[in-house]
DNA sequence: TTTCAAATTATACTTGCGGTATAATATTCT
DNA sequence: AGAATATTATACCGCAAGTATAATTTGAAA
């Protein structure tokens, strides 16, 4: 991503975050980029395309969080989950993307609309398949109930408490009340069996939303630019990580299980600097590019 | 309430139901109600003091109705309560609230914010008593709980349905589904007795909350400035109703349960005239009225 | 190093909005 | 009838999003 895309939307993140979506004018942003009118509209057509970028990024950044702290974990242990789940509420409170969605999920911009109907999906799609995780197969018929439901009380939980006390909720807390209750609603759903939402319902977008190839080609000439970017002021540890997944990728037979033990580190290495979003975005490629991989492995060894 | 006010009013309400909050303009509203600027000024201190209006009067509705469908019957049967869910929906359907809701609900206004907030935990607070109603006192420490999780399904419920497929799902499958899953949440949290939102987090606000103290005079002063605006053209069963209320209303001991049997008839006589919204209103008020009064009489029965 | 296309800048402009101001006119109440 | 009040038409303000454009800078290839 170019160099004035990414100071734009640091700058326009930031001012969100103080002053709120709808308070933030064009001017503001670019005078906070020090960038001018013209070099703003050369990057996105409008301000909701620059929120758009935004939002992409933090998913971006929830994603990838989410791969790490599975990481060398068992699938069914649900504290992993529960760690999981409340990772997005502590990324939304640390982005300030509550009152965002708030300030936003209008009939603003159907572009707008229908990429938060995406996120939304997807967080839908995740957490059933990770409740069928956790709870077995014998329950993936009310997979994708539970996860609509669970989503629903934890968003609202969190906003009545804010209502109606004036500090926040710890993430954790709530997570844990919410699974509880859907433990109870699994529990009586085996006896009664009637649900609304069933996983037909999403088959047919899933096969429309279908996320974009990613090739080693790709993930190469993404972490080739990357690398160039880096200079002697970035850590010295990232440049090392960068490097070596680098020509890791680029020999024939990549050890998989090692670029998946760096991964973390690299993406750590990154936190808090200008190239945060990009190294979140790399990892994210590269983690499904491994689990692509993995998932090949196992099929010819099973052979 | 004003014939101009009445007026833009019912212009505003159409254009947002056609076009969205957002996309219409005062002017849109002044030249639709055929009206000037300067008396929308006059009638409101900006369009969110309009919108504020819209949708006091649409909760007006939704409460009358609600006590119009418990008139005479037991108030443990849970199909009563399923029924009084649904209107919530089917009101909020019908005035195409769900749109307004998104498009509004930012931090545009505080004033707007409050009224929200206000409209939400009278909802919790009055589905927590109807829960408490249904399933016994024994559940009255999860009743708000259970109040919060259940508001947030239904109304997750139909967004995620209108998102997935494109058609609307009928209030009544999703408040039986929804109230199902209270029932399992009901069923474990007897169990594990661990909840997050307790009745006492509601208490503080519910004191200052306060609603308006409803008196005789002010009623009669409502409906004799009712009675006299109607005219030839309005109904014949209404006029008499209004002149029925306003006549037994006036006497020293009103017969309070004909009065309350005679209450959907008058509102039901307003549906779809432009007396729709004051009627809604006195029977709130009315109501309210009568439940007091009835309180008093049990009260002194018991002495 | 020169050259040339692409990116960036400063600046002025258009459009549309919410809201104010005001003087003239109409309505209502007493 | 006369005073108070409501309504109207109209012009105006400030602000925001977005467009247009000519001049300048940047950066990479030749």
């Amino acid at each position: 991503m170019n160099k004035r895309k990414r100071q734009i939307i640091q700058a326009a993140r930031q001012l969100f975050l103080d002053k709120g979506y709808n308070d933030t004018s064009i001017i503001d942003i670019i005078s906070s980029a020090n960038v001018s009118k013209g070099t703003f509209y050369n990057h996105f057509t409008s301000k909701t395309q620059c929120l758009i970028a935004i939002l992409d990024e933090t998913r971006e950044e929830i994603i990838s969080t989410r791969l790490e702290v599975a990481l060398n974990t068992n699938p069914n242990d649900i504290n992993v989950l529960l760690k999981q789940m409340a990772l997005i509420a502590y990324v939304h409170r640390k982005r300030n993307l509550m009152q965002i969605f708030e300030a936003v999920s209008g009939d603003k911009d159907p572009e707008l609309k229908q990429v938060l109907e995406k996120h939304l999906i997807n967080e839908i799609e995740w957490l059933a398949s990770r409740l069928v995780d956790i709870y077995g197969e014998e329950i993936r018929k009310f997979s994708y109930e539970c996860a609509v439901q669970a989503i629903a009380m934890m968003q609202n939980t969190f906003r009545v408490i804010a209502m109606v006390t004036k500090q926040l909720a710890t993430p954790e807390d709530v997570v844990k009340n919410v699974l509880n209750h859907v433990e109870g609603i699994l529990i009586h759903l085996k006896k009664t069996n009637s649900i609304l939402i069933t996983s037909e319902l999403f088959q047919a977008l899933h096969q429309k939303a279908e996320e974009t190839q990613i090739t080693k080609s790709i993930l190469l000439q993404q972490l080739h630019g990357f690398t160039e970017k880096l200079t002697a002021d970035d850590p010295e540890s990232g440049v090392e990580y960068a490097k070596y997944l680098l020509n890791e990728l680029q020999t024939k037979d990549e050890k998989t299980y090692i670029l998946e033990a760096v991964l973390p580190a690299f993406k750590n290495a990154f936190k808090d600097t200008s190239h945060e979003a990009e190294a979140n975005e790399i990892s994210v490629s590269l983690w499904r590019y491994l689990q692509i991989k993995n998932e090949e492995k196992n099929n010819n060894s099973l052979i």
